[in-house]
DNA sequence: ATACATACC
DNA sequence: TACTGGTATGTAT
């Protein structure tokens, strides 16, 4: 709301530390008074000092950008200031009204649900959490500053009464799953951001709507509607609550609000109408949440996902606001809009912003020439999109997760071997969610942040993509070691350690595997060689610079700007209107394009879910069954390393062109050799090696029990220069039988793939229920079990008789009737990586509708199509 | 490639 | 007593 410019330190720090009144349910609270006691309650602890530390670095940040403003001269200014007015118009030509995006948002999400499921709590300010942190706090709570991610210690000074309520996440999830089957009625591709956020592409379900009839767009009361569960209630209390307007499961009607829901009050057993225009579609959305869940959803309308976002926190609680798709309406909109408002800008950017006097999204706008020269170019353009009022107008989802961590937070922790006990058990509880999904990556991270809430990152990239406990400890284990010596004689005082994975194999790269299944099953023979004669192949593709991680980011910002001019042409970028970033890093830019050109060929068609109902998941767990039957890691780490250099599909995970070589699983050095069976046997060598290894050096420590995996892969570092061996194409006959004897040692090397034996849930509270739900890839139906193996069977089942109708003709995989009834399977399907991170088991084997925006995902569907016609 | 910082929920 | 955890991305080196 109410934006100074930090005038001095202590102010300044203040944003840093104080109440963020951004909130809704904030407004007209005592500050000051709430802000005292939050400086009193951290004064002089180690996390204070801390935060005064980080504090001071964002203003020398700022000293410095200062510095540089006062250095601008005027001619600079006025050059920057024509080349922002070319961006300008560039971007302005690139707008788009034409899209209808809603963003939804439950409102005090988990509070709710809590107090929905417990009478006591409707009258009480509460907040899910614990004393140490809070993630929600209800509408009462928030009366006393109490806010999310708040400690609990500190909310208790602000509000004695507050009750705290430990999180229930299988919950919170099990009504998330509920909201999504509503949001996917609306958006069958909509992309959920949180368990209780989401943005959805109205403009489809519009046009459609207009046609509909009146019954479609009736919706009954719930019999267990919010009202009648209040007036059910026992306790008298709540009667009270329902009438003070402050029951957060009632909101009071917001401004935005539609006529009719409220009024309705008696109307239990009845129904209502919805019109057909954007707010009454949203009304209805909300109003069928509220009667499924008992818990209310605010939402905003808007021409694209920035302004959507704001929107949606207009009218909160119980609330919606449209903004119109009108330039007038978004610059008015943007006007006196905080510039802390936007999703994005965060408390440090807010402040550098300040210090510049820019605190509103139109000074933005003002200032570009100035920012221009003081920010850097993603940073400019992003400033550039939000005081035009632009955004995102095409919802997708991210097809790829590009990491997968687990960090912990403990009481003090200095013993070095607890240290490594406790890495050891991180690296075990990530290998395990990493099989889960199948994933393995080339980088380990390690996070330490010690007493004084110092943090610091630890990293190493491998050769080969790993998955294991002991291969993920194994480098984590190195680094925690170095930081240990580093330390030494002193010893590390920890309170949090964490273990990152990164640099995942493409999942495409485990395609060929798949592919020659197929191909085996249709012509008794490798599918190689009609695969690589596959039409939609282009092979100058190969060479072309793939999307990098920031260059996907990159390419994302410039899409409208690029797409909107001639989108035909993108390739020949050098238009007068880029010119003022192209000279800023012309390089970068040339990147962008490429990278626009490239995404645009899958992206299109698949993200509107024209694609191929999920050949390419298909795929996926075909590998997984054939691999869970044939092998261990042994055999998933040769396909990776197969099938990524074939090169027929450049991998979207790699810039780099991969060299086309055999790299031993075990030692991780490259083999020269292209025959399978020299390669097998110098595996086994490798595992013997490994196992003698191994036995020698438990008895010489606690921690290199393992040693011997780490050896082989300082033996590989030194052997990095070896000469690479080229490799078959994938696809070749042999990939189906890669090392055949893999299984056998199954004891040195964990099986990848979906063993059941360690499915015992962790002590994570991420992991609560997490293998509930497992949802079937193929027929999609939810089976009732926890044990993986089982499931893993009926797959395989699955699979077998998949690949039988489809050998038989029919070339579209039809879903299995039953499935439609079933309700996890919409929400499970629209898990994006992010959420599948949370609800792991029901990411296992990729559902078949998550989109790949890769151009050889799509290459690769039709080919199995054309395949099996 | 690595380290660190920022941001979001 | 007590200030999270998971993921993505930007920036600097």
């Amino acid at each position: 709301m109410d934006n100074e410019p930090a005038q001095t330190k202590d102010e300044g720090f203040l944003s840093r530390m104080a109440l963020n009144d951004n909130k809704a349910g904030m407004e007209g609270l005592d500050r000051d008074k709430i802000n005292n006691i939050i400086m009193e309650s951290s004064k002089g602890s180690k996390f204070y000092e801390n935060e005064l530390k980080k504090d001071q670095q964002v203003n020398q940040r700022i000293e410095k950008m200062m510095l540089q403003k006062a250095n601008i001269t005027q001619a600079q200014l006025k050059k920057a200031q024509a080349q922002v007015e070319k961006m300008t118009l560039a971007l302005e030509r690139s707008r788009d009204l034409s899209r209808v995006i809603v963003h939804v948002d439950m409102d005090a999400f988990y509070a709710a649900v809590e107090m929905r499921d417990c009478a006591e709590l409707k009258t009480k300010p509460m907040a899910v959490g614990s004393m140490s942190m809070l993630s929600t706090s209800n509408y009462l709570a928030r009366k006393y500053g109490v806010r999310a991610a708040m400690p609990g210690f500190i909310a208790k000074k602000l509000c004695s009464d507050l009750v705290i309520v430990p999180p229930n996440f299988d919950k919170y999830r099990a009504v998330s799953d509920e909201i999504r089957e509503i949001f996917a009625d609306y958006d069958p591709h909509f992309l959920p951001m949180s368990l209780d956020e989401a943005y959805l592409d109205f403009t489809e379900h519009l046009e459609q709507r207009q046609t509909w009839p009146e019954s479609l767009r009736t919706h009954r009361y719930s019999s267990k509607s919010i009202t009648t569960a209040v007036e059910e209630t026992p306790n008298p209390k709540d009667t009270e609550a329902k009438d003070e307007d402050l029951s957060p499961i009632l909101f009071k009607e917001s401004p935005g609000s539609p006529p009719g829901l409220d009024g309705s009050k008696g109307a239990n057993g009845g129904s209502e109408l919805f019109g057909t225009s954007v707010e009454e579609a949203v009304r209805e959305m909300r109003f069928r949440i509220e009667q499924k869940t008992m818990l209310t959803a605010s939402a905003g309308i808007a021409p694209n996902m920035m302004l959507a976002k704001v929107c949606s926190d207009k009218n909160k609680p119980n609330g919606q606001y449209r903004l119109p798709p009108t330039r007038e309406a978004v610059m008015d909109f943007i006007q006196d809009l905080p510039v802390r408002k936007i999703c994005g800008i965060g408390k440090v950017s807010e402040k550098m912003l300040n210090a510049l006097e820019i605190t509103k999204c139109s000074h933005l706008g003002q200032q570009m020439a100035l920012l221009s020269l003081l920010f850097s170019e993603t940073a400019c353009q992003n400033f550039m999109e939000v005081s035009l009022g632009l955004g995102s107008t095409r919802i997708s989802r991210h097809e790829e997760r590009k990491s997968m961590s687990i960090e912990r937070t403990f009481k003090e922790l200095s013993d070095a071997e607890e240290q490594f006990s406790l890495c050891r058990e991180l690296c075990k509880d990530l290998a395990e969610d990493m099989k889960k999904e199948g994933l393995k990556g080339k980088t380990v991270s390690l996070k330490l942040k010690n007493v004084n809430f110092e943090v610091k990152t630890r990293a190493q990239t491998l050769q080969c993509a790993v998955a294991a406990e002991e291969e993920i400890f194994a480098v984590a284990k190195d680094l925690l070691k170095t930081e240990i010596d580093n330390e030494s004689p002193h010893p590390l005082k920890l309170r949090l350690m964490g273990v990152r994975m990164s640099a995942f194999v493409s999942s495409d790269d485990k395609a060929p595997t798949q592919k020659s299944i197929l191909g085996f099953l249709k012509s008794g023979s490798s599918g190689s060689s009609e695969i690589k004669g596959e039409p939609s192949y282009n092979p100058s593709q190969a060479s072309q610079p793939m999307a990098c991680p920031s260059v996907q980011t990159a390419k994302r910002k410039e899409e409208v700007f690029l797409h909107s001019r001639k989108p035909e042409e993108t390739r020949n970028g050098g238009e007068p209107q880029q010119s003022f970033f192209q000279r800023a890093q012309a390089k970068r830019l040339q990147l962008h394009v490429s990278s626009v050109n490239t995404q645009d060929e899958g992206c299109g068609a698949e993200a509107r879910g024209i694609s191929p109902i999920g050949a390419c998941s298909k795929e996926s767990a075909l590998s997984s069954a054939a691999l869970n039957k044939t092998g261990g890691s042994v055999s998933q780490v040769l396909e990776n390393k197969r099938a990524a250099p074939a090169g027929d599909h450049p991998s979207t995970s790699g810039c780099e062109a991969r060299p086309q070589i055999l790299i031993c699983p075990v030692c991780s050095s490259k083999v020269e050799t292209t025959d399978l069976n020299v390669f097998n046997r110098h595996i086994d060598l490798c595992l013997n090696v490994a196992s003698t290894n191994q036995k020698k050096s438990e008895s010489e420590s606690v921690y290199d029990e393992k040693k011997c995996l780490q050896e082989c892969k300082e033996l590989n570092k030194r052997k990095e220069r070896s000469e690479a061996e080229e490799e078959q194409p994938f696809g070749s006959k042999e990939s189906s039988r890669v090392c055949p004897r893999g299984g056998q040692h199954g004891g040195s090397i964990q099986k990848v793939f979906l063993t059941q034996s360690d499915s015992k849930p962790t002590t994570s509270q991420k992991c609560q229920g997490k293998l509930s739900d497992l949802v079937c890839p193929v027929c999609h139906l939810t089976q009732e079990t926890d044990d993986l193996a089982v499931f893993n069977r009926h797959v395989d089942l699955c699979l077998n008789q998949e690949v039988l109708h489809e050998l038989k003709g029919q070339t579209t995989f039809s879903q299995n009737p039953s499935v439609v009834k079933n309700s996890k399977n919409i929400a499970s399907r629209n898990l994006p990586p992010k959420q599948a991170g949370k609800v792991k088991s029901k990411r296992r084997g990729s559902p078949s509708s998550l989109p790949s925006k890769k151009s050889r995902s799509l290459g690769l569907c039709n080919t199995i199509d054309k395949f099996l016609r």
